[in-house]
DNA sequence: ACCTATGATGGGTACTCACCCACTAATTTC
DNA sequence: GAAATTAGTGGGTGAGTACCCATCATAGGT
């Protein structure tokens, strides 16, 4: 029998494969635990940017996630069904809707949130504490080096 | 005007964020290079399992690679169309087909481990050698629990 | 020899995802 | 006030991916 986790050593070698290995499993946990509240990771972004930056503008958010404007309307569609944001048309400019988190919005992100610390916690469960800032300091280096340059 | 790079602090805060993201950007930078010789990630992962461990039962292959043995046919289709592989029928089991990589397999896949290389230089670009090292270290650590686990 | 199991293959399906176009309403420009 | 621009929305499309099933040839068990 083979063993089926023993891949190849020559890839296995090259950091980016480890990156995108371990980085595709990490996003596909918490996707899988997302979409047992039918949810999805772009909720849990949107959710996130309206705690961080505040009340948006629908295209100021689709443009900062880098989200197609027309998706971002669904997104929000989904996220204004449960209660969780309020659209507001801006009375200043009818043609925009000023998108603003709710204490339900809230208490989901807060929800949200500790997921994804979860999986996190199962992902790097091997590392320690010294081990885990150092990961995030370097991954951070390399993050902003690649959104920085595009 | 927004800056579009400028992600939500309490995202990228989290590590398996930035694991998932560089990750992906790497991953979807070597496959956008594959795709201008019209190959797949997949391809390059057959040739250095090929390589690693030396000829395969088809079967074998999809098991080690955790691919579908109906898509491991079609990936071998391909590579062998090129002249990448041989597929010979196992004289002993007339049911199996030994892949081997012949010598243009070789040749490709040391083009493709050098395009690899030239995404890792790129992405890991602001890291100095022992923060690669680093770096590597720490995912060596994380890949082989989060495949050891399953 | 018969029955079951296995390897390879072809074909098709379901799902995600990013993307793009057309349309309406509202605003700005000239 | 007519024309051009912008915000939001609905609808659809195409690429990529991972499955899943049916089939055929071959082996192995009894």
């Amino acid at each position: 029998m083979i063993d089926p986790q023993a891949s190849p050593p020559s890839l296995t070698a090259l950091t980016t494969y480890l990156l995108s290995r371990t980085g595709k499993t990490a996003r596909s946990r918490l996707a899988a635990r997302f979409a047992e509240r039918r949810l999805r990771l772009w909720h849990h972004a949107v959710l996130a940017a309206l705690s961080d930056f505040g009340p948006h503008a629908q295209r100021e958010l689709a443009v900062r996630l880098a989200v197609d404007p027309s998706d971002m309307a669904k997104i929000l569609d989904e996220l204004a069904e449960d209660g969780r944001v309020d659209r507001v048309r801006d009375s200043a400019d009818r043609r925009r809707v000023t998108v603003t988190l709710t204490d339900a919005g809230r208490a989901l992100l807060a929800e949200l949130d500790a997921e994804a610390a979860a999986v996190q916690e199962a992902v790097l469960e091997p590392l320690t504490a010294q081990e885990r800032a150092q990961l995030n300091a370097l991954l951070s280096k390399v993050f902003t080096h690649l959104t920085g340059e595009a």
